[in-house]
DNA sequence: TCCATGTTGAAAATCAATTGCTTTTTGGGG
DNA sequence: CCCCAAAAAGCAATTGATTTTCAACATGGA
């Protein structure tokens, strides 16, 4: 919290209760969550759902959440931890959602032969695998 | 074409103008297209936008053609070629959204790993690849 | 504490995609 | 070649996620 404490001030950011809290239910779910979630999550006299929209653009610009989709349209988003740029992948249950943290990532060589091979710079890659759980089988 | 009536009454579906028009329009792109993008490319007396979100399900259900997601909130389309899936990925420009198609993929046997180690059946994935093309440099 | 500026709430606006319903087409049968 | 039921298209309205507008409000440095 202390972090986001200084990153928000070095960019004359302010501390909100909005922030704050919406920090707090992203630190105590292990998974994407979308902004409707976290809406629900909200104690209380919970703040505004565009509220929320903003924040997590002012989050994500800040590099202190990654956004990520699943291909049904809505984002989801996860809190990046300290000395992480959060660039992971998840498996995702096409039946009942449930989503597991993938640590494999697509080879580095390989992505930089596409690169190269296509005079690209800067590549990275959005990658997610989908599947049936066990639950579910 | 002939593929197309031959599925399309295998299913007691019908061969319609609009259908083939997309069909058409798909050939000559050899990129994924966007459901707006196949509307302004129809000739004359366009149809109806709504009829090229009909038909693209349609066809999709079908295995005529493959939906990809750049993450952009719209879905584009590519035709699937005879004896193919259409399973391949994209390297796209962040700055011009030129796409250029990448044939590699993510290694079967790390995904037959992901796919074990979580015990869930039927793994498949979806990955597009971004960055800065060239001319974009 | 005061003030400039960043933020929020609330409602309206966007945008892609979907759906309801009426009118047209398509294609097998006569 | 014409008829008809079913499939498909046109068109308008709707949904859902996300964004924006704008007035009211809150934060934090002076």
């Amino acid at each position: 919290m202390s972090t986001l404490k200084s990153r928000l001030r070095g960019q004359s950011k302010r501390i909100t209760g909005p922030r704050a809290a919406i920090l707090e239910i992203l630190r105590k779910h292990p998974h994407p969550l979308a902004n409707k979630e976290i809406f629900s999550e909200m104690p209380a006299g919970h703040c505004d759902l565009a509220t929320i929209y903003r924040s997590m653009h002012l989050l994500e610009r800040m590099g202190m959440v990654k956004r990520f989709d699943f291909g049904d349209g809505v984002a989801r988003f996860e809190l990046v931890g300290e000395n992480d740029d959060g660039h992971h992948h998840h498996l995702v249950c096409i039946r009942c959602s449930e989503v597991v943290e993938v640590d494999e990532c697509f080879p580095e060589e390989i992505e930089r032969e596409i690169a190269a091979k296509n005079r690209f710079k800067g590549v990275t890659h959005k990658l997610e695998f989908f599947g049936i759980c066990p639950d579910c089988q």
